[in-house]
DNA sequence: AATAGTAATGCAAACGTTTTCATTTAATGT
DNA sequence: ACATTAAATGAAAACGTTTGCATTACTATT
């Protein structure tokens, strides 16, 4: 027989890990997926084989059954920065609570890239799929039908969305925003948000800004319409060349949390109170968003929930009915008032 | 013959599209595999026939032979906030380039669950795996031995390091920072770092800062060594409490610029002017940290280089020389003097 | 103690590739 | 045109599991 630590097989598999339990690979496979239907001391033994071994099951050879390969796919934009870590924490706790890993990739808005990304995700045959918002490319979104693959987009919802989707309306979380600025006094507002094509999520909040200020008679002229690359390093250059170059509104309407920091720095470096001289605001609520001197006034997104939630969501799909409706949450939005603003 | 798309088979196979394209299936994988191996009008065929079919293919049949899994795991402690999402993003751009998807792991700081995420990390049978720093529990290093898992660390550089490692030397990063407020005259400082069990990052970057310190005769007393978790909003409110219970110092050398952050915000909401009434330092670099007010003295670790250089160094290892020495690559770390210190 | 019914296990055929070896085809030199 | 060599392709045996079906071992019932 064998002493306590096996010779050093370097591929340990399923059937060696049977002849070590005196039991046959049928079962051992058994006693890890479906663990009620093996004999609870045989179970044990088996464990115990495994142990000493040092067997480490193969996920491509169960992948290969055409069932299960205990993977999910994550496309994100970035991980680049504060934008989507809570999110995307949150989403990879959940499904890790449920056995699952987790193959994370990212396209830097590119939306054919995320085609690739896709596919590439597809040939390790995930489980399902989590994007971010519903600007995809036609490819991408015939291909997921085609496949049929269980897929959930977080971070925006919509109402006739094609597939399952989790988060806050954009559009309602720029018009609150808005409505809180101009109900605290503002009228001479400027607004900063990223370049909107191919990102249904800034185009819905900048629109939903624009629309409401619009429909209360403000309009903002093009000198205040900001555009920057979602980073504070580049929010903070363009607020600071407006700041530089024109009369200065007294407020700012970014887009995320991320651009509202660099607005920030930008009128703190130019000697500016926040939220004295100017208020500014972001949309998001990320984590620091509270924690920062001065707390950013903001759009609770509530990335976590959207996260957890999605995640959940995909697992359903996984798990159950792929031919049902596509599920759609819809996560509150609420302003969150700060020490960034002020009324006037 | 068939029309221009496929009818509608769920799960096109190899086979599938070796008949269209009128070759065998091991053309069709040696396309793939070996494309030079194969005439390039076969190649041109065998496309057409991928096309028409929307062929897919199954990586997870690949991974079976023992060859390719073309995935590689990354064990993080945390996504949730900047600190490795530079890092992260740098590592899985370069592996994408190879063509290899990243399955990403946290573990939130817990050693033992890390080893969890590793063995779940090998029955995907990645072809290699990135971590973390050096401290990693007993298991984790004996699993990475016995199956000779190409492995990097990275993040910290260490001489005698089991496995290969790609990172600053972080006691040298702590002098360094030490060693520049010294020199800009401080002799009232305090420190704060998080909890450096099982975190030799950390843990090295104290004992740098500290021992420096105490070479040159300046003890920093218990109630300025500052324990914070890693997060704006912890070092925040710690460094608030030290600001309203004890004596006031001069300047405050932080683990890193995450909790740098924090501080300078407990400092600004007590109404002190960073850097005229105190100083704060971080350690990182981290990509906001040059941009925000004021701009974050600090030390420069490369968090992209690293992580760029962590991806080529494993992938020598995946193709190459298993049973070679581990590879070492230190990463020269460098003080960035910025506007959150000043001479006293 | 015999029988029916259920629970536990084993057998063997998939799953979709890759790769070695053998064979066919094309290219080269005379 | 013919032989020689190299290039391209095909046939078939893996790779390590899972699972439907068949079998054996238990439990409960009379």
């Amino acid at each position: 027989m064998y002493g306590l630590t096996m010779k050093h097989k370097t591929n340990v598999d399923i059937i060696d890990v049977a002849i070590h339990a005196g039991v046959s690979p049928a079962t051992v496979s058994r006693s890890f997926n479906h663990p009620k239907k093996v004999l609870a001391s045989t179970r044990k033994r088996i464990e115990k084989a495994i142990l000493q071994t040092g067997y480490i099951r193969n996920r491509a050879a169960q992948a290969i059954q055409g069932k299960r390969s205990g993977t999910v796919g994550l496309i994100v934009p970035t991980l680049d920065n504060a934008i989507f870590s809570n999110l995307i924490q949150a989403f990879s706790d959940e499904m890790r609570k449920h056995g699952f890993t987790m193959l994370v990739t990212t396209h830097g808005y590119d939306l054919n890239d995320e085609y690739a990304l896709l596919r590439s995700l597809l040939e390790h045959r995930v489980e399902g799929v989590a994007l971010i918002g519903h600007d995809h490319s036609e490819d991408t979104y015939n291909l997921l039908e085609r496949r049929n693959v269980p897929v959930v987009s977080m971070w925006s919802y919509k109402r006739n969305s094609k597939i399952s989707c989790v988060g806050g309306e954009n559009d309602q979380a720029g018009r609150a925003i808005a409505k809180h600025i101009i109900n605290i006094g503002h009228s001479q507002i400027a607004v900063a948000f990223p370049n909107v094509e191919e990102n249904d999520r800034a185009r819905d909040r900048k629109n939903g800004v624009l629309k409401y200020l619009s429909e209360n008679f403000i309009e903002v002229p093009d000198y205040w319409q900001i555009e920057t690359a979602y980073s504070v390093q580049d929010a903070r250059k363009s607020a600071a060349k407006m700041f530089e170059n024109h009369p200065r509104p007294t407020a700012v309407i970014t887009g995320n949390d991320v651009i509202a920091q660099g607005v920030i720095y930008a009128a703190q470096a130019k000697g500016l109170n926040v939220p004295n001289d100017i208020s500014v605001t972001g949309i998001g609520d990320f984590s620091n968003s509270a924690s920062s001197f001065p707390s950013i006034t903001t759009v609770r997104m509530r990335p976590n929930k959207v996260g957890t939630k999605a995640a959940l969501v995909l697992l359903d799909r996984i798990n159950g009915d792929r031919e049902a409706y596509p599920t759609r949450i819809k996560v509150s939005v609420e302003v969150k008032s700060r020490e960034s603003t002020k009324s006037i």
